[in-house]
DNA sequence: ATAAAATACGTAAGGCATACACAATAAAAT
DNA sequence: ATTTTATTGTGTATGCCTTACGTATTTTAT
């Protein structure tokens, strides 16, 4: 330890940000959707030397004007077209070497986005949706980024609402279910799964049958986002670990 | 939307790190510690002249050859003299006017520390103390940061048995209840408390009793981090919101 | 000694999650 | 047309966990 002595600090002195102590900041945005029933997310290839026919997630340098969260959204919609879709800051990586052109502060985002809902903008560098139990290396460290964000999603779900972002507005029980059971790589009782979400009093039976399966069709609903923003925020207090 | 077209990126392809592409990437820690049945946090004064007699958090500009996770244990360190200490990342927060010398990034931590167990160091700038519930204002936009962070705390002790790492290693039944309660902001039944707590096996009993207590002393008790470690972790499946 | 305060232990009721069974309906096969 | 098959839709019993609350014990203060 060094001694108690006074030293310049960004939060308690006027002090001049030194070139030195600058670094490119970026973020890259986890891109989930649902298809097939397989939880994908959207990559696009690198073209860098060190990453040659890699795959990376979606990125971008934040611009001088710019905020983080508006940096993301701008990635997210100069890719998909896409406005006003969840999007959730997750972590940020600072590692010395993450990225060849030198230092690199990226901090990622995870969106959910329905596939069906958006055109693929730039399709420059083979852009499209890969499962996400598929990858097994990507370019940069961004497998781990994936894997964190991932994580993150699984927790989520579990305790708010979000998951509906990945679905069409009108979907079937079962629909939500295939998708909690990918998301999760779990699989749940049927009627204990219908019976839960049927108490949480959020979806909204449309009085629709799903067209062209084949099978017995299922009754459509949609998620009532009026009455959750009117759920009085559960100050759940209970100790589980 | 502009239209699709090909355009330079950081993740795709190899590109120079321009000057005005880079900026200051700061830590900021949120250092929380229990004192007298209070959830306090350590603040420093700012000498900025935009933030005059404010408080601020004890943070530092990452430096270059840094990564931001030791930047913050710098930090802690310089602060506390404490090393292998809970210190983990929040969130990052990177506004555009956050900071009066120009862009700075910043990625908040949270570190939970035994306020007996340290010295503070580099008592400069009024370095101490401060009750969470009493702070109204801050320096920066640290009041956020300091929410955000007693906001994921509150969530995390919860979930993660972190909380004793703010307790001696010895404590009784009533120490962790009542800091509990310190957090949280509620107050909990005292036998259902106990019971909780000692079906999560995660206790073990010292034979000790509390000593120069105005009161009938309670049993001492020390986390048994072994049995957590080996405790398999939760696979939790549920849908609660 | 007695009162006060805090610890320590216990029990009953209700809600929630889990496990499991069967009827109804539509599509496909015969 | 009838049967078969697959899937939807509903119900019930069990057990665990949370919650609410009662009472005895131990120590300190008067």
């Amino acid at each position: 330890m060094t001694p108690a002595r006074k030293k310049p600090n960004i939060n308690t002195s006027p002090l001049e940000l030194m070139p030195d102590f600058q670094f490119a900041v970026s973020v890259d945005c986890v891109i989930f959707g649902y298809e097939n029933d397989m939880l994908k997310v959207l990559l696009i290839k690198s073209d860098l030397p060190e990453f040659k026919s890699k795959w990376s997630l979606l990125g971008d340098l934040v611009h001088p004007d710019e905020d983080l969260d508006a940096a993301s959204y701008r990635v997210l919609r100069e890719r998909t077209g896409l406005e006003d879709v969840f999007l959730e800051q997750v972590h940020t990586f600072g590692q010395l070497n993450r990225h060849p052109a030198g230092r690199v502060v990226t901090t990622a985002y995870f969106s959910l986005i329905n596939v069906k809902d958006h055109q693929l903008k730039q399709l420059d560098n083979e852009l499209h949706w890969h499962p996400v139990n598929d990858i097994k290396t990507m370019a940069f460290d961004h497998k781990v980024i994936l894997d964190t964000c991932h994580k993150t999603l699984q927790k989520k779900i579990q305790e708010e609402p979000i998951i509906f972002n990945l679905l069409e507005k009108k979907f079937s029980l079962r629909d939500l279910q295939n998708l909690y059971e990918a998301i999760l790589g779990v699989s749940l009782d049927r009627r204990n799964f219908r019976k839960k979400l049927f108490t949480t009093d959020l979806l909204t039976d449309l009085d629709e049958m799903e067209k062209d399966v084949p099978h017995r069709p299922g009754k459509l609903y949609t998620f009532n986002h009026a009455r959750y923003a009117k759920m009085k925020k559960k100050t759940f207090v209970g100790i589980d670990f």
